[in-house]
DNA sequence: GTGATACGTTGCACAACGCCACAAAACCGC
DNA sequence: GCGGTTTTGTGGCGTTGTGCAACGTATCAC
C-alpha cells in the first residue's frame, strides 16, 4: 500500500514502454502513443531514455502506404540478453535469451546421472566462463534466470524440494550467483513455462490461463491469474501434478494415491507402445500412428483422468485458456475431442463461459524463455534504475 | 498496458489513502506517511482533498503518552454506506453498510419460496424505497453490491446460471439499477465471502487465501490470489465444491460424479444427528455435543473427503491461509487435527510452507460486508471521479 | 506541384510532490 | 511551572514530468 510520486510516474511509463516492445515486438511511436493514451511528445521523451540506457534502438520507419509522415520504428536492443538455466536430470542447459524473445544460444551439456546442486551449478558456471567473451563484448546481461524441476522459494531462489534431482533446501541462487557474479533468481521450471506460454506461446494477450506440462518425472503447471503469473504465497503454487483424480492405490512421487501424476504418465504411454523412450514429438508422432487397441486404451483411460483434473482447476480459476505441453499435449493431440467433451461434462463454467484447451506452442526453448522472463523482470518494472547500476559498474 | 499521467498520481495516492482508512480503521496522519512513504504535506493535502469530497473525517488526536505534537485521527465518514442485497433460496437480504465496514442496518425478508428475479428485484426495490427517507438524509449511498448464490457475470451482473435460485441469464443488475436508481454491481457470495474475510475477518493482511463456504444448498467459495480476488476470466471462478474427491456415484448440484458437494453435505449432518433444521451455530454446537458413534463416523467422513479438496487447491495456489465458513467450519470445530493431518498428508505445500486453516469470523453479516465492498470498490478505485458524479446529482 | 494527412519537435503551462524553515503541541527533567 | 526536546502540522518554493498547441516535416493522392 504505497504512494506514488513523480519518479513513479516516470518509471512507470518506462516500464510500460518498454514492456510493450518487449513483449509484443516492434512497434511505432505512434503505435505506442495509441496503445499507452500518453502524449506523442511523452512517448518522444520515453522512448529517447531508453535509447540512452542502451535498451531499445530505433529505425528507420517501414515503407507503409499510409499518407502522413512516418513513424519511426521501436525495437527492443540486440544486446541486451539474459541468461537462462535449466538443471534437468540427465543434463544442464544454458542458453543466451534476447529481450527481443529471441535464443541466441543453447548449450545443452549432458551429465551421465542426476546433477548435483554443486556439479549444476560449476556446469553453468563453466559454460558462462566460456561464453563470457561473447558476453562481454556484444551482449549486455541483465541476470540469471533458473528454472528448477520443484518447489522454490521465490523470494531468495533456495530450492526447497527438488524430488528428481534430489536436492532439498539448496541455495542455488546464491551460489550461482557468486559463482558467476551476475545477479540470479530461480523458480518453478512450470511456472516459468506458463509466462513464457503466456507472453510469447500459446497464450498471447490472455489474462487467465493455466499452463501444464507433462515431462518424463511428472506433471507440473503454472496458471497466469488475472494477469500476473500466479506463485502462491512462497512460490510453490501450481502443483497440479498432486491432485486426486481417482480412488485407486497408485501413488505418485510424493507418495499420494490416486493423482494425476500417478495415473497419468509418459512412461505408462511409452511402455504400451513398446517403445523405449522419445522425445515428446516422437511420443506423438507414435500415438498418433498407433491403431493397437491396447494403446487407444490406454491413452483414453489417462485422457479420462486427466479431464478430471482439468476441470476442477477449470471449476476452481475459471480461466480462458488450458495450454498443456509435454506428453498431455500428445494426449491431447491424440483425441481432442474426447478430452474437450470428458472436461466440458465436468466442469461448471465451461458450460456458460468458453474454454480453449490447445497445445503449447514454444517447445524445447520454452523454458529458457521463462527462465530468462524471470531475469527480465526487474529490468522491466523499472528500466533506469537497473541499468543505471549496471552502467556505472560497466564503466 | 497504460501509461500514467499526474492526474493518475493524484488519483492513486487519494485511493491509497481512502483505502487505508477504510480496511485499517483509524489512522493518524502520521502513520498514513509512514505507510504511504509520501511527504507530510502531501498527506495533509490528500486527506483535506478527502474531507472535501466528504469521503473522511478529521478529529482531535487521543492521548497517546508519546512526545511530539499530536497527530489528528483521520476516519471513513460515517455517512458513506453502500446496500448489500442478497437473495437467497428462502429471503431476501438487504443491508445498509457502512465505508467503515461496520453493518447500520439488516433487514431480512422472508419468503415461501425461492423467489424469482423479478419478486428478488421487486422485494429489494420496496425495502430500499423504505429506508430512503433515511438514506437520502443521513447518508450518502455509493450503489449496491448483490451477493449471488451462482454465476455471475462479471463485467455487467448477469445471473448466468444461479442454481439453487433456479435464475438462468438474468439481467438482475440491470434491473435493480432500474428499479432503485442506484448502480448495481453483482458477483458470486462465496467470492465476496473471500473478500470480506480477507479484509475485515480471519484474513487481514494476508495476501493468498482460499475461502470455503459450506451451506444448505451447496459449497462455493472464493479466492485472493497475489492480494487480489480471483475472480476468473468472467467472474466464474471458485466454485470448489465441484472438485472430485472420490469415485463414488453420488452427484452434485450440478449432476457431476463424487465431488466435494456430492460427499460433504449439510443435509447428511442433520440426518445423522437427527435434527430437522439449524443453523450453522446449532449445527456445531450439536455436533460438538454428540457422543453417537455414526455421527462420529459420517464427520470423520466428510472431514476425509474436504480434505482432499483442500489439498488439491493448496498444491495449485500455494495459499497462506484457507478460511472455512459455515458448516464446513463446524467440520473444522469437531476434529481440527484429523482435518490438519489429512490436508498434510495430501499436500506438497503444507511440507514445506505452512498453510492455516481457520473458521471464518465474520458469521451473519459476511455476505452484507462483501457485497458492501462490491460497491465500495469503485469509490475507492477513485475516490474523486465518484464522488464529482455523485456530488454533481446530490446538490 | 499542391493539398491533405499524420506525425515528430519544440516551447510553455500546469499539476503534484518533496524539501525546508517555522510554528505548534505534547512530554521530560528540574 | 518553565525551558528543552521531540514530533508533527503548515506554508512557500523548487523540481519534475506530462499535456497542449503551434509549427515543421514526410508521405500519399491527384
Amino acid at each position: 500500500m504505497q504512494g506514488s510520486s513523480h519518479d513513479d510516474v516516470r518509471r512507470h511509463n518506462l516500464s510500460v514502454v518498454l514492456r510493450l516492445v518487449h513483449r509484443s515486438g516492434a512497434a511505432s511511436r505512434s503505435q505506442l502513443t495509441k496503445v499507452t493514451g500518453l502524449n506523442r511528445s511523452t512517448i518522444a521523451a520515453l522512448v529517447a531514455e531508453l535509447v540512452e540506457l542502451g535498451l531499445v534502438m530505433e529505425r528507420e520507419p517501414n515503407a507503409t502506404n499510409q499518407v502522413g509522415r512516418p513513424s519511426p520504428i521501436v525495437s527492443v536492443s540486440e544486446q541486451v540478453v539474459a541468461l537462462a538455466v535449466n538443471p534437468e536430470i540427465d543434463a544442464v542447459t544454458i542458453g543466451i535469451v534476447g529481450l527481443d524473445g529471441q535464443v541466441h544460444r543453447r548449450v545443452r551439456y549432458p551429465t551421465d546421472r542426476s546433477p548435483s546442486v554443486v556439479e549444476a551449478v560449476n556446469i553453468a558456471a563453466a559454460v558462462i566462463d566460456g561464453m563470457r567473451g561473447e558476453l562481454e563484448t556484444t551482449f549486455k546481461v541483465v541476470g540469471i534466470g533458473v528454472a528448477v524441476p520443484g518447489l522454490v522459494r521465490a523470494h531468495d531462489g533456495l530450492v526447497r524440494h527438488a524430488p528428481h534431482l534430489g536436492w532439498v533446501d539448496e541455495p542455488l541462487a546464491e551460489m550461482l550467483e557468486a559463482a558467476t557474479g551476475y545477479p540470479v533468481l530461480a523458480a518453478n521450471d512450470a511456472s516459468l513455462g506458463a509466462m513464457a506460454e503466456r507472453f510469447f506461446g500459446a497464450g498471447k494477450g490472455i489474462t487467465d490461463l493455466i499452463y501444464l506440462n507433462g515431462g518424463a518425472s511428472g506433471i507440473g503447471g503454472g496458471m497466469i491469474v488475472g494477469g500476473v503469473p500466479a506463485g502462491g504465497v512462497a512460490g510453490y503454487a501450481g502443483e497440479f501434478g498432486h491432485t486426486r483424480v481417482s480412488d485407486s492405490d497408485r501413488v505418485d512421487s510424493a507418495g499420494i494415491r490416486g493423482t494425476l501424476e500417478a495415473e497419468v504418465t509418459r512412461r505408462e504411454l511409452l511402455e504400451v507402445l513398446g517403445l523405449a523412450g522419445a522425445d515428446a514429438d516422437e511420443l506423438e508422432q507414435a500415438l498418433l500412428a498407433s491403431t493397437d487397441p491396447l494403446v487407444r486404451a490406454e491413452v483414453d483411460r489417462q485422457i479420462d483422468h486427466l479431464a478430471v483434473a482439468l476441470a476442477g482447476a477449470i471449476n476452481i480459476l475459471n480461466p480462458q485458456l488450458v495450454v498443456l505441453g509435454g506428453f498431455l499435449a500428445a494426449l491431447l493431440a491424440v483425441d481432442p475431442d474426447r478430452l474437450r467433451s470428458a472436461v466440458a461434462a465436468l466442469s461448471l463454467g465451461s458450460a456458460f463461459g468458453s474454454v480453449r484447451l490447445s497445445a503449447a506452442e514454444l517447445g524445447s526453448n520454452l523454458l529458457m524463455i521463462g527462465a530468462a522472463e524471470l531475469a527480465f523482470e526487474g529490468l522491466l518494472d523499472d528500466p533506469a534504475g537497473l541499468t543505471a547500476e549496471n552502467a556505472g559498474s560497466a564503466d
